[in-house]
DNA sequence: CTGAAAGCGCTTACAG
DNA sequence: CTGAAAGCGCTTACAG
């Protein structure tokens, strides 16, 4: 492989001067550079990337800290993935994967490795372990979830108090004075996944300024049971005649379960749900819904986590992503009782 | 961040005597050893990986080249990501991410600025584009997928040709004559995808050599596509009593279309497949099955390409993981007419 | 067994 | 505008 001085002697040229059209430097003469192109072109050369971070100090790559966790819907961990690594080459980045059941672990490698420049944390949790490291080393991150506490850690996510209001708006605009609003199991709010108790504390405030009445229900894990769940609850004889879903499983399964009650949507119910993107389309789901936006989120969290590297100093920031509402007729007009 | 020399200042030796206890070199005096090991803790030193690289050329990590590919299944694509990551990790590697719609350019990239020691390339097709800039440039690689002209790189991926006779004779085992293939569009085949074609091959050949009749119904995209077609196709009056399901998204709905037309598993129809392990676990699957195994495969790989980068004129080698059969009882046994 | 020196392939002041 | 020199943080022969 040809280094820096090969393109130098068959230009003719210092190495330096390489290195200054190689960055784009001014100050070079237009018939150098040309010469050195041609050499460059010549011999195939491409700079080494670690000799280059070596004199730079700046590797030019991120990592991306994912969280190992086995009960939240994987599938869409994919596409987080290759956004990340999209929206980083976009600027001239990389993205290094880092999986260790020992999330706190990994990072304080990552750090001390001095392998990236800075950390994206996927599905952070309230208390997450992750974060001392972080502020310990004051390392450049940012995180992808909200936490209460972000230690002046930057932040970005989907607003999901403000999803939470746009569907209960939905329905309540539509006439509804009562919704069923199926929930994620207990575990997850008491786990501190963000997002989750975002959305509840969300809905139920603004169902009570809206007067919608919530009946909640936590849902079961694992397809079969969810189904079923569903199924009992949509049988209830005094049901609410609207859903709120905020819970991928349930999503899934719901337009089986109300094909299993024989319930149409929205003669029977009316339905709105908030969900990943992913699910969304995987399913084909049919419902009025505000859908994780992965590009979206994981943009800014670049945009923010190279606006960190660059400016270190600067006040820590936390992004919240707007929720869009995405019509689906799924929700009936109701003549108010 | 401590260097070297700070810890061989600190601990009294030469610095070329901290890397001989870092790369646990013998011929090292165990109180030498000991002084070195005192001051890396206090120092709370960590050797620079990129400094390493640049002196070892060796970069310890391995890139994943991501084939962007709306049309498949990717929601499993997350799990090869992660256990690359994992079994990469277990041998000292990091795992970088290359995803661009220009996978051949992606890698002749990566393979330029020496940024990773070998590559491993996913959802590999025939005449896959990527496989050309990899022998040009003989750089370290293994494929997981395996196209028929691998042009001397190492390739691993599931044995489904072994799975579909599995299946096949599972279900001649049971007395079937005749059953149903759902299988994938007609594009998946034209576009070169290995394990569609590897497993359609050796289905008809099997079937043939075990008297079992085979309609074949190739799938439309969309699960309400899916789900219809597949109930069109159990309606047949003339339908066989089982399927043979080579298409994710077909496994995912057929519990679905089976209870539109009101059939039980294994009375009415026996059915098996072959399909994504996230895929099942995702839609807890109830059938008799042979499942991705993405934990192996990807281990494999890594083995396959850690093993390349040390002996990089070794001749090619080519790993099909055995599948396994995972009984779920949704096979009846028919007396032969 | 330990240490001084050269080198990995770059970049970046700093003279000229 | 160009080039010689030092340095980024390691490793690896090679003397001693």
């Amino acid at each position: 492989m040809a280094t820096i001085g090969d393109v130098a002697r068959e230009a003719g040229v210092a190495r330096s001067t390489v290195s200054a059209v190689l960055n784009g430097r001014k100050l070079v003469l237009p018939d150098t550079r040309r010469r050195v192109d041609e050499a460059i072109a010549k011999l195939n050369y491409s700079v080494n990337a670690g000799a280059r971070a070596l004199a730079t100090s700046r590797t030019m790559t991120i990592g991306v800290v994912v969280r190992f966790h086995q009960a939240e819907f994987s599938p869409a961990l994919a596409t987080y993935l290759v956004a990340m690594s999209d929206a980083a080459s976009e600027r001239g980045y990389s993205v290094m994967l880092l999986t260790d059941v020992d999330g706190a672990g990994a990072v304080r490698r990552a750090i001390a490795g001095r392998r990236v420049d800075g950390l994206v944390l996927l599905s952070v949790v309230d208390e997450d372990p992750r974060l001392e490291p972080i502020t310990e080393a004051r390392f450049p991150a940012v995180l992808i979830g909200m936490p209460l506490e972000r230690h002046g850690i930057d932040a970005v996510d989907l607003d999901f108090g403000a999803g939470a209001r746009l569907l209960v708006d939905h329905l309540a605009d539509a006439g509804h004075r009562a919704a069923t609003f199926v929930r994620w199991p207990d575990e997850l709010y008491r786990a501190g996944s963000t997002y989750a108790i975002r959305f509840a504390d969300a809905a139920r405030e603004q169902a009570a300024a809206r007067g919608l009445d919530l009946v909640e229900v936590a849902c079961p894990v694992g397809p079969d049971q969810v189904r079923r769940a569903l199924g009992d609850e949509l049988r209830r004889p005094d049901a609410p005649q609207a859903v709120l879903v905020h819970n991928d499983a349930a999503a899934a399964m719901l337009p089986f379960a109300l094909r299993d009650v024989g319930f149409e949507v929205p003669a029977d119910r009316s339905v709105v749900s908030l969900h990943s993107a992913d699910l969304a389309h995987l399913y084909a789901l049919p419902f009025t819904s505000v859908e994780s936006e992965p590009e979206g989120v994981v943009r800014r969290a670049v945009e923010l986590l190279l606006d960190r590297i660059a400016d270190p100093a600067a006040d820590p920031v936390s992004r919240l992503v707007p929720p869009r509402l995405v019509h689906r007729d799924s929700v009936a007009f109701r003549r108010p009782t």
